[in-house]
DNA sequence: TCCTCATTCCCATTTGTCGGGAATCCATTT
DNA sequence: AAATGGATTCCCGACAAATGGGAATGAGGA
């Protein structure tokens, strides 16, 4: 039994890389100060470090992730077994259903998009290849927490919602439901006026058969309309399709 | 035993994520011995550390880079103000010269691609962003070695000639003469057929005003016979041009 | 069945890291 | 010009944490 709280040693770097990466723009030392809650030499110490290897870069008293990053998304891509056996069938469901579809991962405490094939309709919903958000809310988060394994969920949750116990009952409750119907659905929940659902896919990773990433079909709430069960259909069917390509490979 | 003195502590885990990036394809544990010249238990702990942080992912027995590689991606283009500053000059140097062009930095001992515009030519030379190859011949890397920093070039030169002294004498003049006219060419110096020039752009980065970044201008050897002043022309001007949007930023 | 490779554990040792605080720089501001 | 505030670097003793050798286990492959 491995206790795992304490940011140690190596760990600080990686907080430092994490907190660049999900920050979106560029960091003052202040800002890594605030976020990583390390000690001033300390961060510098780190910053260095990772400048050295070419994985931050620096403007005028600003970080961000350098240029190594490029390397390392294109060695993702190449060898995602994942995007690769979803793709094609993404753009099935793009098709059959006109609107836009992604697939997501539980990164951390963040969802992340890992590919996404965009709708036609001039209104669309959309979201770039590495963006993430909280795993807090919205289909695709609550997609992605229903399937995770239990240890990561509570994880996650205990961190989340560690001041609002009642957010956190409710949605251990709407969890069990979406466990129980194998899917989640959200409506204006993040972002006003998008309609989503999300649906597992799961693959055997090693000894345990969770699954960590989800497809999730975005629509505008006016779009949905009437058209939810064909949504939430392609969705799942989708979701298992890629499922099944995860095993034989 | 690590050829290298300053491998301590931190310094392993990117140590291992960057012989992922580099190497381009997933690793086995095997390859990452070799590579990193880590003992197995500690390379076994890195691995662990990186894959809780999404940095890097497993696919049975073998690693890659996670997916927050392109959340790090994601980020490094927004706030490269480097190849938002080049992005323009490049394309009209593209459209000009008909020919493609690519912005190139030194990461460790590597030449990284950062930006790329392709030429419109059926027969044309490319170059990915994020692809990389050692900084040891063809036109970018001599243009970047002859221009950075002398203890960077040091050290880099003595890592990838250590066995080769007369190699390491004969590169050393010829920087010197491209540090006399400003720009390196190449003709069938790495790939067979390639044509290159490169040019670098000077930033002043903080205290020192050396340089990391150059402009490369690559062209099938039989379309630069007889072009070779104009293509090293443009590529300077441009190169310059860059230069000055960085300083007066 | 034998051999290779992946993966996990254990533990004594030592090595490198942490972080408080102060000193520098630098660019503005007053 | 002096002062103010942020960024950055340096120093150093105490401490904790990481290292890696080796062995054991499991899974395939040949």
């Amino acid at each position: 039994m491995n206790a795992e709280q304490g940011v140690t040693g190596a760990e600080r770097v990686l907080l430092v890389l994490a907190a660049l990466a999900s920050h979106g723009k560029a960091m003052s030392v202040k800002d890594l100060l605030a976020v990583t809650g390390l000690a001033q030499s300390t961060l510098y110490r780190q910053i260095a470090l990772l400048k050295r290897w070419g994985f931050v870069a620096e403007n005028a008293g600003h970080y961000a992730p350098g240029p190594i990053s490029l390397q390392l998304a294109l060695g993702f891509d190449v060898n995602s077994l994942l995007v690769e056996a979803s793709r094609t069938e993404m753009q099935q469901l793009a098709r059959a259903s006109q609107e836009s579809i992604g697939l997501v991962v539980a990164v951390k405490h963040q969802v992340m998009c890992l590919e996404m094939v965009d709708s036609q309709h001039s209104l669309r919903c959309s979201f770039e290849k590495g963006r993430a958000v909280p795993l807090k809310a919205g289909a695709s988060a609550k997609s992605l927490l229903a399937f995770m394994a239990d240890k990561a969920r509570a994880e996650v949750l205990d961190n989340l919602f560690d001041n609002d116990p009642a957010g956190r009952a409710a949605i251990e409750t709407e969890l069990e439901q979406i466990r129980a119907q194998g899917y989640a659905v959200s409506d204006s929940e993040v972002d006003p006026g998008v309609w989503g659902v999300s649906a597992p896919i799961f693959h055997r990773s090693g000894r345990g058969a969770g699954s960590s990433a989800s497809i999730t079909l975005m629509a505008p709430s006016t779009r949905a309309i009437g058209r939810e069960n064909q949504f939430i259909d392609g969705t799942l069917r989708t979701a298992r399709a890629i499922s099944e390509h995860m095993q034989t490979d």
